[in-house]
DNA sequence: CAAGTGCCTTTATC
DNA sequence: AGATAAAGGCACT
């Protein structure tokens, strides 16, 4: 084939994908792009100006909200619509999960949150990340992380870095990834990686097993305890009956949920930070009860509520 | 501005 | 089993 000609044909692929599309959102499906991308669940997009930028996969591209549309560009439909979740009956879920008053609230004040289907390495690698760190933290640490290991892509005027493979990560030295900002956490990481490239580990047959099989899956990775495996269940595998318990939930069940424990439990979690595994499973168990199979949507709006109330 | 506290916790050890 | 300590470093007060 002639060198022209595979030049002219890349050229017009790239040209296709740049036309900007939109998607109509339905009224009982809400939808809140900012709150979405801004209640912690994810940790690498950026706003400027109107729009949303994002790198997923090898490929960055934006998108905004206006009114009662998704606009995005160099992203197809089918995409945008699994990653943001919009398949989903949001007022549905609602209905499940709005077992009393203060539930509700979260709800409304965050009306249209979404839980996100995002890359399973890539929040397995996030979260192990954020352990004990603060969001801002996070972001920084995974910017660093990316900057060094991943590929820098141009879109719009601006560099982006993909998010790193497991093979790239897996023959980082430590010490690199510690320059990151990783901290203790950077040898768990490298672990991780080593295990995932080892034995070829097929993070989309977690869907398959029950939340229970793909957690302990889950548990296998070093720096990878209860919580962590949560998070990745819940915003990167469809497990919406996963309830992540962090200091933030700790704190919501405390003020709000005191009444559906013993008196004795109660006292025990509130004079201590830390919590052990079998503390951390009954209130991971009774969120999983009590707000029914979507509890992990209502774990999102208790924590983002929580944390901007005051 | 210094110093203290806290962070979407996990692991090691006793 | 259960308690306790240690582990980056940044952000916020």
């Amino acid at each position: 084939m002639p060198k022209i000609g595979r030049v002219n044909k890349k050229r017009l692929v790239f040209k296709k994908l740049k036309i900007q599309m939109k998607t109509r959102l339905n009224s009982s499906y809400p939808f809140n792009l900012d709150v979405t991308l801004c209640c912690g669940q994810t940790f690498r997009w950026d706003k400027r100006g109107e729009w949303w930028y994002g790198i997923v996969g090898q490929k960055a591209f934006k998108t905004r909200q206006i009114s009662d549309g998704l606009e995005f560009e160099n992203i197809d439909t089918d995409f945008v619509k699994d990653y943001f979740g919009l398949n989903y009956n949001l007022s549905k879920i609602y209905s499940k999960i709005s077992k009393d008053e203060y539930i509700k609230r979260a709800v409304d004040a965050f009306y249209g949150l979404r839980i996100l289907r995002q890359n399973p390495w890539e929040c397995l690698i996030s979260y192990i990340c954020a352990t004990y760190k603060n969001i801002k933290a996070i972001r920084q640490t995974l910017l660093n992380l990316a900057k060094k290991f991943g590929d820098k892509i141009r879109f719009d005027g601006y560099d982006f870095y993909t998010f790193p493979t497991a093979e790239k990560l897996a023959k980082a030295k430590v010490e690199e990834l510690v320059d990151c900002g990783l901290g203790y956490r950077a040898k768990y990481v490298a672990e991780t990686a080593k295990m995932v490239c080892k034995c070829g580990f097929k993070f989309e047959s977690l869907r398959r097993l029950a939340y229970e099989k793909a957690r302990e899956e889950l548990l296998n990775f070093p720096g990878v305890g209860l919580k962590v495996a949560d998070c990745v269940l819940l915003f990167s595998l469809g497990k919406f009956e996963a309830f992540p318990v962090d200091v933030w939930i700790k704190r919501v069940i405390l003020r709000y949920y005191a009444k559906h424990f013993s008196d004795n439990f109660i006292q025990k979690i509130s004079n201590k930070q830390s919590l052990s595994n079998a503390e951390y499973e009954k209130m991971n168990l009774f969120g999983r009860k009590y707000f029914g199979k979507y509890a992990g949507y209502a774990q999102e709006y208790l924590y983002h509520y929580e944390r901007t109330k005051s």
